[in-house]
DNA sequence: TACAAGTGACGACGAATGACGTCAAATAAG
DNA sequence: CTTATTTGACGTCATTCGTCGTCACTTGTA
């Protein structure tokens, strides 16, 4: 930040930030590491685990030397809050163009996009790597991780609060019922993703999606039931 | 197993099991000290995390001695499946017992008895040691412990679908989407528990259970609809 | 009272890990 | 071509943990 280009200058420190290897400059080569510890980090922690994960493994696996590791990252901590930042922010990226594309004025665009992104989200946890990651792994590491796990599905709960309020104009929740509705129906989605993985994935994506959907649209037509109507029970 | 009572013997090994100590048998001294590590597990567990749990501080918090661990566990991940595995069951056992005494042959009771299974289910994660072990701690640990992990869930979906098969006798779902149902739900509850315990506990339990009860309601009514008549969408 | 078993406090030893330093090879600039 | 920087391979050191052993004290029994 002191001098971004300093030329025609003969002093032997043209640059603090450093010189050109390999064809690349300095800045792109430490963002190129840090692009390969992520992936180190996904293929370890999603795989042996982040509590038997070490430096020197990480190392190994990014091909990569020790000293380069703390160049990005403090600790395996922030290398793995990384990891799941990254796959988290992919599938909430997915999930919200999956929505947005499926449309989302009418009720049915609505609940098409919600089995779009249904669909999205199973596709990622597909990736037993991911879904170890971000429904595993990052859970009891520390209150900080705890922290981002939490913020991550208090989004994702609030995103399908927002779908709900719009197909039920007549549902007026407190804050805790607008909470908590959308939160229970993201663990239903969670926990299913957990079983699935566990359980060595013994039902196919799309059956995942077709037996996970009916919860949604049940609750939401129950909601979109106005108030005045009540039922018999 | 060998002589359970060896009388009016001069030899000076009587009993190959011990001698009474303290007052107390020496079989009863062993399940005392094996208590007092399920009590000392759930309490470092539940408060600093198992990840940076030691046997040392372990035996301090139990009042006992690095030898005596071992005699009952053989390292901290067997404390931390049998501390979660006694939490476990004595949730399942008291949402088993609410539900049955709510009562379970009508759809009122079977109603009242998921109420009654819920208020049961967030009275045992107010403890936030219990609600950590259980929804934090064992995840990620081990193949095993996440084995034992997917059985719980299991068993408590399967009890949901159970209700609601009794709840919709029309309801004729697959394999696949029984699970998913009962899973989901359970789910629904779980990710509600663990953003109960990482927020603090900012809402109060009968909130929490009035807020997560029409989740329940939502879904039951709409399998509970004849399959002939089918709703306008 | 004397002796054996149970218990607790303490320390030792090897193994694994994080963190850092050194040295030679590869690469770019003068 | 020469020189300085970057990179990779390797080793070292302090710390921590699991595990086991020793020794003194307490308790029950002969």
């Amino acid at each position: 930040m002191t001098s971004n280009k300093v030329m025609a200058s003969t002093t032997h420190s043209p640059d603090p930030a450093g010189r050109p290897y390999g064809g690349i400059g300095p800045a792109a080569r430490q963002a190129q590491r840090q692009q390969s510890f992520l992936d180190a980090g996904l293929a370890v922690f999603g795989t042996s685990g982040y509590r038997t994960a070490t430096v020197r493994q990480l190392c190994r696996e990014a091909g990569l030397t020790d000293r380069y590791f703390y160049e990005s990252f403090a600790s395996t901590e922030d290398l793995l809050l990384a990891v799941y930042q990254r796959a988290f922010n992919a599938l909430e990226d997915a999930v919200m163009g999956a929505i947005l594309q499926a449309g989302s004025g009418d009720p049915d665009g609505l609940m098409a996009g919600l089995r779009a992104g249904l669909e999205a989200t199973y596709a990622m946890a597909a990736d037993p790597r991911v879904a170890r990651v971000c429904w595993l792994e990052v859970l009891g590491v520390s209150p900080r991780v705890d922290q981002v796990y939490q913020g991550n599905f208090e989004r994702y709960g609030k995103l399908i609060t927002a779908i709900a309020l719009q197909l039920a104009p007549h549902w007026k929740p407190s804050a805790t019922e607008a909470r908590v509705l959308g939160v229970g129906l993201a663990g239903a989605v969670s926990l299913n993703v957990t079983q699935w993985l566990l359980g060595g994935y013994g039902d196919s994506q799309s059956d995942m999606v077709n037996a996970t959907l009916p919860l949604f649209t049940a609750v939401m037509r129950q909601l979109a039931i106005p108030p005045e109507s009540s039922s018999p029970r």
